[in-house]
DNA sequence: GACACACCCTGTAGCCACTACAGGGTCAAG
DNA sequence: CTTGACCCTGTAGTGGCTACAGGGTGTGTC
């Protein structure tokens, strides 16, 4: 199957495909006399097995882990737990400081009811303060999940 | 005062200061003879206003607009209030994505224990699997609140 | 055979909000 | 006169795509 098929059997638009290649996450296919790469079974597979994890936010790095235990079968896969108790750890504190956020915004919105003018709106007035401690700073490590703006 | 006692002042790195000059954020501001960058009060406020703004996870275009009410005092500042309404959305659907992946993943963790080997791994198998309807599609308009790998 | 059109190819640049250099200049203290 | 802390500009890298530009391939229709 050429690509646009492998791409619309799998979700996955074609750029990406090629994009997943170069990052060495898919196997260079066969090509055909044309030069138009030439896709079987195994790369379907392959393919939705890394768009899964990117539907459960994993990075291109902790996929290319995963696939290489998937690669080269060997030892109990505890790591292969540990990896994903890792993400998931990640995931509950990136809630966690959402959900902090939400507060500070809830408690922001509430500073001006929109009937002001903006030179005595109270929300422009709060964001000018030196940033009170609404939010616990974000210590320790960084949690490595992306915050209110991604996924367009 | 001179660039890096503003970025001591205001918890700014140097570089991402010259930065938000560069996008517009801040006025370009006096030189020195030696060529240095000069502040006064106004900067470092202005500095904390877009600070404050970044640990809400607000977008620099969203600053922007916010930057240019607080430039521009005029009319009831409806707007504002609609900017921050939509954030707060976004970051509410974010949370709820989030919460929803930590199930999935929470799920797929249970489904193994770490003992055997990596070929019979039941967390690989299902990673294999053509993604179920675990995550709802994320459908309607990106919610352009990051996942869960964000903020280094 | 000529053309249209859908699909494919490579390579490069853009997105966001920084971060990290390289390669140099300035200035005060010792 | 040298050290060292600070400053300058400019460029490239991060992740995970996305979007061209500029071309080739393959199929169907006239």
């Amino acid at each position: 199957m050429k690509i646009g098929e492998l791409a619309t059997r799998t979700g996955c638009p074609v750029e990406t495909i090629r994009y997943y290649e170069r990052e060495g996450l898919l196997p260079e296919p066969a090509r055909s006399s044309g030069n138009y790469r030439l896709y079987a079974e195994p790369h379907a597979e392959r393919l939705r097995f890394i768009r899964h994890c990117r539907t459960l936010d994993m990075t291109l790095e902790e996929i290319r882990t995963l696939l290489d235990y998937h690669d080269h079968p060997r030892q109990p896969c505890n790591a292969v737990n540990g990896l994903i108790d890792d993400h998931l750890a990640h995931v509950e504190a990136r809630i966690e400081q959402l959900q902090a956020l939400r507060q500070a915004l809830a408690t922001l919105r509430s500073r001006c009811n929109g009937e002001t003018d903006s030179s005595h709106c109270g929300i422009l007035q709060e964001l000018a303060q030196p940033e009170a401690r609404e939010l616990p700073a974000e210590a320790g490590e960084p949690s490595h999940v992306p915050g209110p703006h991604g996924r367009h």
